[in-house]
DNA sequence: TCCTCTCCTTGCTT
DNA sequence: AAAGCAAGGAGAG
């Protein structure tokens, strides 16, 4: 099936494909080629510059679900809210180009456990392999959809290891073997205050912070988690004027960016990584977002 | 409770 | 060619 699609704002197809929030697509002649679900799609744009034009094979989802995958109907700026003022650096507005795509929950959680210590080549080779081994076939295609986690909890240490995923196999067993026994509730973790949502990401194995943090971004649609690694936790101490700092700081002051926060993280990390200094932003004066300098009294566990 | 250090795989780079 | 490095996490001390 063959989907003509509007833009609203600007939209750079490699920047998204390329930055790090997914990795089943690949270049082809000027357009994009990925598997989504249980659909492999071909994306470019019109011949006008305009819309967007998605030939899809397999259960195509249909036009709107491509869409709301590359977030086309709102303007990546809306997301600048809090920090106006960095549009003023050289090299920020073309990444404005950027949309975070709202991927699965459950393929985002696997490829992130890909990426420990690990770059967008390496994390592509395990998940994609993960898919040719463990995957569906996909009509009029020879790539495979990503399994479900009931799937890869009957698979074997050995045979993730196989694929290169080295330490990450034992966390992504034990991860899948998890949901498939005590599934989480994605509505819950879409809807649930930031700290709790990350916490719950993190009674997984080999889920920590950081990659909670991508999960919520990039698989549940929260654009207010900021994902602390090592280039961001550079970024966020030369914004905030730190030579040292905490990342629980650098999680308190990333709330002066705003909700978007999270889209904001995408963009410092390209300008971070290839572009100059970033300028210094102070604080709020009125923070937006109640904060608490000590966490609150814990109430004693109850015992079951 | 918090901080720091080390190990865990792999493959590409220096 | 050995060492370093890469969008981390867990466990020890």
């Amino acid at each position: 099936m063959r989907h003509h699609l509007s833009v609203h704002g600007p939209l750079d197809l490699d920047l998204t494909f390329t930055c790090g929030q997914a990795f089943r697509w690949t270049p082809e002649k000027g357009a994009w080629r990925g598997v989504v679900g249980r659909a492999e799609a071909l994306v470019r744009r019109d011949d006008a510059g305009e819309g967007l034009v998605v030939a899809a094979s397999g259960e195509d989802p249909g036009a709107r679900a491509w869409a709301a995958y590359l977030r086309l109907e709102e303007d990546p700026a809306i997301h600048l809210a809090g920090a106006a003022e960095l549009r003023s650096i050289p090299g920020f507005e073309p990444l404005l180009g950027l949309r975070l795509l709202r991927q699965d929950p459950w393929e985002t959680i696997a490829s992130f456990l890909c990426s420990a210590a690990a770059n967008i080549v390496k994390i592509s080779r395990c998940v994609e392999g993960i898919a040719s081994r463990f995957g569906d076939p996909i009509p009029g295609t020879a790539r495979r959809a990503f399994p479900a986690a009931a799937t890869l909890a009957r698979a074997r240490e050995g045979e993730l290891r196989a694929l290169g995923l080295g330490f990450r196999a034992p966390f992504l067993l034990e991860t899948a073997r998890s949901l498939d026994k005590d599934p989480l509730s994605w509505n819950t973790l879409q809807r649930a205050p930031i700290a709790e949502a990350r916490a719950t990401l993190q009674s997984l194995p080999g889920v920590g912070a950081k990659i909670a943090d991508c999960i919520l971004l990039f698989g549940l649609d929260r654009l207010d988690a900021y994902p602390v690694d090592r280039w961001i936790r550079r970024a966020t101490m030369e914004m905030a004027g730190r030579r040292r700092a905490k990342d629980r700081e650098l999680d308190e002051w990333a709330l002066r960016l705003g909700p978007g926060r999270g889209y904001l993280q995408q963009l410092l990390f390209h300008l971070r990584r290839n572009g100059g200094p970033l300028p210094r932003l102070t604080p709020l004066p009125q923070a937006p977002v109640a904060r608490r300098r000590h966490a609150p009294p814990k109430r004693s566990r109850s015992r079951a």
